[in-house]
DNA sequence: GAGTGGTCTAGACCACCAA
DNA sequence: TGGTGGTCTAGACCACTCA
């Protein structure tokens, strides 16, 4: 139960909300995990099964869980077929499903700049680790991948090991250090390609590529990845849904 | 009431959900109108207040219906401030809030082409009104656009009209014509700016532009609007957030 | 104060799944 | 068969708006 009267009064089950992402965040259930049925949760919070069902919604609404009828509500994860991609919104022109691969062209550490620093929200200076790679689609090299994430809370990673998960690494980040990206945003804008993107795509110089930069966030709106991707557009277009 | 036992069943709220959608493509409730009160509602349709409540959620959640606390429950519309450009993704690098002005370049009756007849859902050979328009930021050329709807749902539109309108279509079709559009897929491409676009935005020939391909959606997720938008990104980029 | 949407509860029953 | 989420109801009370 909770102060009504309270003057800063926030709804119950956004309050319920709050102490589900809690749980999230500090690891009680891990993504892939079942969590507590609503009965239970209703006991544990000591408010009514309807009210953490109205908590669990918004959360399902926004991909944090997934309630699966007669089993049980799960913790969302990168790692399901299905859902491997759901940040990549480039698809073939005809519609066809393609088969991704990705080739690692660079691994370093350096210090981030003031604009990164910025962007994810850490100071200028502390270490970045830096990724360069090339996805090809069906064979085809289409993207350039640059990608920069903050050393500190992904210790132990190296190249090696982003080459065993196999260039996925949204569901490295979260099987091996716990770290779930939630959601992004991304910038689009048309970009001539440089000698290095050229090179790498097979391209002339100044051939129009689509550059998507983005940032994804975990859990509490944290920002915890950077990304410029440099994109082949001739026969892919990038989907994006208005509503 | 409805049969629970059917074997097409579904759930009552979503029955609803069609009930109100009828409503508002009958025009019994046009953009901007206040719908009854949930409890009217659910005398009407002989259901429970919560039940009516469900089906309306669903719908605000889609941008159809905007509720309002201690007013009532609205017919979104695109004419209001602040939505009135719900579905433009381009915005300056700056951040800085813009002055949009849009100037007409053509206009004109044409049969429809197979491309464009299978997107719109409509006769190979009907007509279609197409306009070009030039729309200046602050003052720039940004975007050179080009829009086609089918001829029959808008009888009597023309030139000058949308002209009075100031090219504010959406608001144009819900106030002219009752035909509101609730949602919209883009497809987006980097593209080599062609000889017309080049001078319309005073560029150099093959200079990198954003394509962002539309197909607009009234009730009923009918497709009523086509348009290709090509866009200079040099100091603007499309926003697109991904959940 | 009357009317609207917003929150919260308690309880019944249904649909789905696994053992 | 028992447990899970999904639907539906009825009723109480709160917060907001406007006359």
């Amino acid at each position: 139960m909770v102060d009504i009267s309270s003057p800063n009064y926030r709804p119950l089950y956004e309050q319920i909300k709050v102490l589900l992402t809690q749980s999230l965040i500090g690891g009680e259930w891990r993504p892939g995990d079942v969590i507590p049925s609503e009965i239970d949760l209703a006991g544990r919070y000591k408010v009514s099964q309807g009210t953490v069902r109205k908590a669990i919604d918004s959360l399902a609404g926004e991909n944090i869980l997934i309630r699966r009828q007669g089993k049980g509500t799960y913790v969302a994860t990168h790692n399901e077929e299905g859902v491997k991609l759901r940040f990549l919104r480039l698809t073939a022109a005809s519609g066809q499903k393609e088969v991704l691969n990705s080739e690692q062209v660079g691994y370093k550490k350096v210090k981030a700049d003031a604009h990164k620093a910025g962007i994810l929200q850490i100071k200028a200076g502390s270490i970045l680790i830096e990724v360069k790679r090339l996805l090809t689609f069906s064979g085809r090299p289409l993207i350039y991948d640059h990608i920069a994430i903050p050393a500190a809370p992904f210790k132990g990673l190296n190249a090696a090991r982003i080459e065993e998960n196999n260039g996925s690494m949204y569901s490295m980040y979260e099987t091996e250090y716990g770290v779930r990206m939630i959601r992004a945003e991304e910038r689009l804008t048309a970009i001539a390609a440089s000698a290095e993107v050229a090179e790498a795509l097979h391209l002339e110089l100044g051939a129009p590529l689509l550059s998507i930069e983005r940032v994804s966030y975990t859990y509490g709106d944290k920002p915890m990845e950077w990304r410029l991707g440099l994109c082949l557009t001739d026969d892919h277009h990038y989907m994006s849904e208005l509503e």
